[in-house]
RNA sequence: GGACACAUAGCUCAGUUGGCUAGAGCGCUACAUUGACAUUGUAGAGGUCAGAGGUUCGAGUCCUCUUGUGUCCACCA
């Protein structure tokens, strides 16, 4: 006898050797023996879910337009938060489609135009890394010992290898996504959108170019945006250092060359005199001139309570000398090197000119003390773990607090809040609304640019062109410039804008010169580096006085001040006649590309005058200046860029977009209606999709916001490579099949909640999708449908139903009512419950409690009741009633686990997809209710019927022995007696191996185990076989339970209040439950004093 | 430092607006085996709902505090 085996199956020992064979085979070989019929119990997920995919796929029925509905039916779409292509899916996705699975075929089933569209995300800066990491792991080589081209080639490959890979995981997991819909962050379409987002942000200034303080890298030399930022603990040294009036502490000295002010908090009475004079501070550069300010920022108990502000390399000083209008001085570079600025450090490390100038200032008396010790949190790279630099850089913004016309002059940032507040998108679970909140308020100017190489590109274009030059050409032919007629809309004619901008002073001067007099122009916009604000319209007069006392203008009339870079006066021209005005001017520069690139929608030149005096002018196209001398801006965009874009991206546009109109699939899709993804990106991505979606086709992206928790180990830990913990979803799909994973990520998982995953979950799912396998079995051997009864509806397969329609409907009702037995009633009453609980908590999002009642009534209810039932009972209506019940379950099931069900489906006859049935509705059952006698005496039969088995293996009687069993039901209620008698074959057959007998006199049974329930007096006498004591004990519990549950009840009824303030309703139940412990209470007492 | 969660059976978790003796799955215990299913069936044991206080006729559920755990955000001049 095989050791291993018993332990396993116990019951082995009684097995014969063939079985034992048998059973060591299949656990062995994963039951290869068995084939894909019904002919087994053991249901094999390999034999058949590869090829229902692909029939699903061959239907065509993912894609909606294929799907037979009529022309209202609404939409119900959901896209698929693209995958990143950096890795295979993990388990994690398993979850997101799982949901979203579910949804779409709930959506599809119940006659929604469900579309979900698939894809992947390039992940820009991610992918790029992993590429990296490899290339150096590999081959030992830097991106930059590849180039530029060698090496995005090398991305592409990596990308598309993962790109297949994850697709065919997606559809292992049956995911029903349409896949002739399917996109990806980067491919042409995408590219189009993006571009054309760019210039459309461009051309509301909404996107600006500008100087600002970023986390810089100086080893990968790019920017890093904040949450590819790391924190490292690190002990350093903390300098107390002699700085004029003050004495404060720093732990980075070498930024003192680039101080500008001192803050102090405004309610710090040793400062309070100080704020807004100015002082000579000494330093190793000789004397600087600070201001000092007040903010409230500033920790009082901190340090001395004065901070030194170093706005060009400190986030936090950078945004006090904002709001305060402090200078900013620049003394560190990209390479994280001292700049020249810095006399004898120049060239220096940060650390090094740390020393040095600690060494120096201790030389000069400057150093009042040093801390050793001095814990900190360093800012690392992600990477490459380099400290961080925080620098002033160039770089693309979009402007989140930039009101705008087309939001109805709201902020980009304001609309995104608003949309939520008001309700029109919700969050499940709701916290996350307060989360989403708290970080849009706080949101800054988004950072769309970044330093690497794969991503999209940004349309930008340089050319290194005076602008005076151009200036020339455009006074020559100035006497042709003709604007558009008055009054005409200036967004008519999109494609035939035209704007140069002029810039710096000297252009300025000669713009006054040249048009003040003249009404040539449309419009004036006064640009400050950030916002354009409108000067003047036509023919209103205005002054701008330049001053050459640098980068001060203020503008006339409305008295705005501008701090710039540089000044600009932008002239727009929308004519079509500029169009040959242009083609004819710029014959030099530009004519070849307006020719051929008619959609151009802004000519900028303007002169940004920064620090190295490069005199360039831009280009924002969105098609590729093909002409020589123009060069595209080297940086790509941030991933959330086109990611943000997502809903709409994948629906079209910007093409099925025009003129504020929606058409095609944008029109029919959008907004969607679930955004399903893990709450960890809900700022990242959920903000920007929100935002990118308001701009571009003015209505948000969808209408619900679901989060799913984070799956993580059986000890709770995060997953991840290291830890080797990680859970493929295609292994384990395999080894166990798909539906059990699905079930397993469903069931016991809710929203925001982080769900712990085994392979022991997995299994016990197995362990069910293998139960309605042969569930289904039993019927399709056992049910033998008559396709000749007259009264009953039938259908092309062999699957009678219930009559969804309402006149068929009653006759059948009638029937059931007239014919139908107690089990029938009561089996036909729950499902009808259950369809519609189910329904109701798929749509609001209770999917692991839709999951485990459907769970609970298959197995329970259906399987070990009903049909445990149908093998005793006989009669006409119970094949049709099993057929209905059977194919409504497996309905209810599909979106669950769509394979197990659909093949069912085919087994038990059906020509057409599972996938397409009509979702069940719960009106062909709603002809008996939960208060009906049915419902009660069938409750009551099971509990008899319960008691009887319990009695039996209490008290240890053998299971093949037929017992004797006397029920009393003198102190029950009316109609009992007459449902004991009619069901009294139930009784004896269920599992209890019992004789029954009724009476009625109330009189006890010597020599018997008693059981009570609902007044029903259950005997079994025990001809000498019982354990007294044992019942005897079980006795005294019972009642020890029922006096405290007796007394709890009692002493709530005694109470004035809960008589006075309960609602009469649960006063009653409890009143009534008093009664029936009370008279249990009894009955047991009696019984127990018999024993002797 | 701020915010948000979570703490319920040995384990993993449900418990919707406060209202019958707090539920499920796994595990555990006992018994059962050849025709739907041992990936099974029948029955059972197991919980001071983290602690303290409050609101209420009534609290696992609402409020306050405490303790512990986790996550996110900010940041340490």
């Amino acid at each position: 006898m095989n050791k291993e085996l018993s332990k396993i199956y116990p019951h082995t020992k009684k097995m014969n050797n063939n079985k034992i064979k048998n059973i060591n085979k299949a656990s062995k070989s994963g039951n290869k023996r068995l084939s894909t019929a019904f002919g087994v119990g053991v249901y094999d997920p390999k034999k058949v879910e590869d090829k229902i995919y692909k029939e699903w796929e061959k239907s065509g029925f993912f894609n909606p337009d294929n799907l037979d509905l009529p022309k209202d039916a609404k939409s119900y779409t959901i896209t698929l938060p693209p995958p990143n292509i950096t890795d295979k899916l993990h388990i994690g996705h398993a979850v997101m489609l799982a949901v979203e699975d579910l949804l779409i075929r709930y959506h599809r089933m119940k006659g929604y135009r469900a579309l979900w569209v698939p894809g992947t995300d390039h992940a820009a800066i991610a992918t790029q890394n992993v590429v990296e990491k490899k290339l150096h792991k590999e081959e030992g080589k830097t991106r930059h010992d590849l180039g530029k081209e060698k090496f995005l080639k090398k991305v592409w490959e990596y990308a598309l290898e993962k790109q297949s890979e994850i697709l065919e995981q997606t559809k292992k997991m049956g995911a029903s996504l349409d896949w002739s819909r399917e996109a990806f962050t980067l491919d042409d379409e995408r590219k189009k959108a993006v571009t054309k987002m760019f210039v459309d942000m461009y051309e509301a200034g909404v996107i600006y170019q500008g100087k600002r303080i970023v986390n810089w890298c100086p080893r990968c030399h790019t920017t890093l945006a904040d949450d590819e930022v790391e924190y490292e603990e690190e002990k350093g040294k903390f300098y107390w250092i002699k700085y004029g009036p003050f004495v404060l502490a720093t732990a980075r000295p070498e930024t003192k060359l680039g101080d500008t002010a001192v803050a102090v908090n405004p309610k710090d009475k040793r400062y309070k005199d100080m704020v807004g004079k100015k002082y000579k501070i000494p330093g190793v550069l000789g004397e600087f001139e600070i201001i000092v300010i007040a903010d409230r920022h500033v920790d009082p108990e901190f340090g001395s309570g004065a901070v030194k502000v170093t706005p060009a390399h400190d986030f936090a000083d950078y945004e006090m000398a904002q709001k305060n209008n402090i200078p900013m001085k620049q003394v560190i570079n990209e390479d994280g090197k001292m700049m020249e600025n810095t006399g004898k450090y120049a060239g220096m490390t940060t650390s090094e000119a740390r020393k040095a100038i600690v060494a120096d200032m201790e030389k000069m008396g400057l150093i009042d003390h040093i801390d050793d010790d001095y814990v900190h949190n360093v800012a690392v790279c992600y990477r490459c773990g380099t400290v961080i630099e925080p620098i002033p850089s160039k770089q693309w913004f979009i402007a989140v607090d930039k009101k705008l016309k087309r939001l109805g002059n709201k902020s980009l940032k304001e609309k995104a809040v608003e949309v939520v507040k008001n309700g029109n998108i919700k969050f499940t679970p709701e916290r996350f609304t307060k989360s989403y909140l708290d970080w849009m308020n706080n949101m800054h100017d988004w950072c769309i640019s970044r330093q690497i190489w794969f991503g999209h590109e940004i349309p930008v274009y340089f050319k290194n062109i005076s602008s005076l030059d151009l200036l020339e050409k455009y006074k020559k032919g100035k006497k042709e410039f003709k604007v558009g007629e008055k009054g005409s809309p200036v967004h008519a004619k999109k494609e035939k804008e035209y704007r140069v901008s002029l810039s710096n002073e000297e252009d300025f001067e000669w713009f006054i010169k040249n048009f003040k007099e003249k009404e040539d122009y449309e419009y004036v916009d006064y640009f400050d580096g950030k916002n354009r604000t409108r000067v003047s319209e036509k023919n209103n007069s205005f002054t701008i006085i330049p001053k050459k006392s640098k980068k001060k203008g203020v503008v006339g009339k409305k008295g705005k001040k501008g701090e710039i870079d540089g000044i600009y006066a932008t002239i727009e021209e929308r004519s079509t006649s500029g169009l040959a005005r242009y083609e004819a001017e710029f014959k030099g520069g530009l004519p070849e590309y307006f020719k051929n690139h008619k959609q151009i929608s802004s000519v900028d030149i303007l002169d940004y005058q920064n620090e190295e005096k490069t005199d360039s002018s831009m280009l924002v196209s969105s098609s590729d200046p093909i002409f020589d001398g123009w060069k595209q801006d080297e940086d790509s965009l941030d991933t959330w860029f086109s990611s943000g874009m997502w809903t709409f991206s994948t629906l079209g546009w910007p093409d099925t977009f025009k003129n504020g109109k929606k058409s095609g699939d944008l029109a029919r899709f959008h907004p969607t209606q679930v955004l399903e993804t893990g709450y960890d990106i809900l700022t990242l991505w959920v903000s920007r999709m929100i935002m990118m979606s308001l701009f571009a086709v003015n209505e948000i992206p969808f209408k619900n916001v679901y989060l799913h928790g984070l799956v993580r180990d059986e000890k709770g830990r995060k997953m991840s490579k290291s830890l080797g913990n990680v859970i493929d979803p295609r292994e384990v799909a395999e080894k166990y099949g798909t539906d059990a994973v699905r079930l397993s990520l469903l069931i016991g998982n809710t929203p925001g909640n982080d769900l712990k995953m085994s392979e022991e979950k997995i299994r016990s799912f197995r362990n069910f999708t293998n139960k309605i396998w042969n569930i289904s079995r039993y019927y399709k051997t056992n049910v033998h449908l008559d396709h000749k009864q007259p009264t009953r509806p039938t259908s092309e397969n062999n699957i009678i139903e219930i009559p969804p329609g309402e006149s068929e409907r009653a006759i059948w009702h009638n029937k059931i009512s007239k014919n139908a037995t107690l089990s029938d009633k009561w089996i036909l009453f729950k499902i009808g419950k259950l369809i519609s609980i189910v329904s109701s908590d798929i749509e609001n999002f209770h999917f692991s409690q839709a999951g485990e009642k459907l769970h609970d009534f298959t197995w329970n209810d259906f399987a070990d009741w009903y049909l445990e039932i149908s093998k005793i009972e006989k009669n006409e209506e119970k094949n049709i009633i099993l057929s209905s019940i059977l194919t409504d379950l497996l309905r209810m099931w599909h979106p669950f686990m769509p394979f197990v069900t659909e093949a069912i489906w085919k087994e038990i006859g059906n020509n057409k997809l599972l996938m397409i049935e009509k979702w069940p509705s719960q009106e062909k059952y709603n002809f008996i209710s939960e208060k009906s006698r049915p419902i009660i005496s069938f409750e009551l039969l099971q509990k008899i019927i319960i008691a009887i088995r319990n009695a039996r293996v209490e008290n240890k009687i053998d299971t093949k022995k037929k017992i004797k069993v006397i029920i009393d039901t003198r102190n029950s209620a009316s109609g009992v007696t007459e449902l004991v008698t009619e069901q009294k074959n139930l009784i004896e057959s269920l599992r209890t191996k019992c004789e029954v007998e009724i009476k009625n006199d109330g009189k006890k049974v010597p020599n018997s185990i008693h059981r009570t329930t609902s007044g029903i007096n259950i005997y079994i006498p025990t001809e000498g076989l019982v354990d007294v004591e044992k019942e005897k004990k079980r006795s005294e519990k019972e009642i020890e339970n029922l006096e405290k549950h007796i007394a709890g009840i009692e002493s709530k009824l005694k109470n004035k209040g809960f008589l006075a303030k309960a609602p009469e309703e649960i006063v009653n139940q409890q009143k009534e439950s008093l009664e029936r412990a009370k008279s249990k209470l009894k009955e047991i007492k009696r019984h127990r004093d018999s024993i002797s």
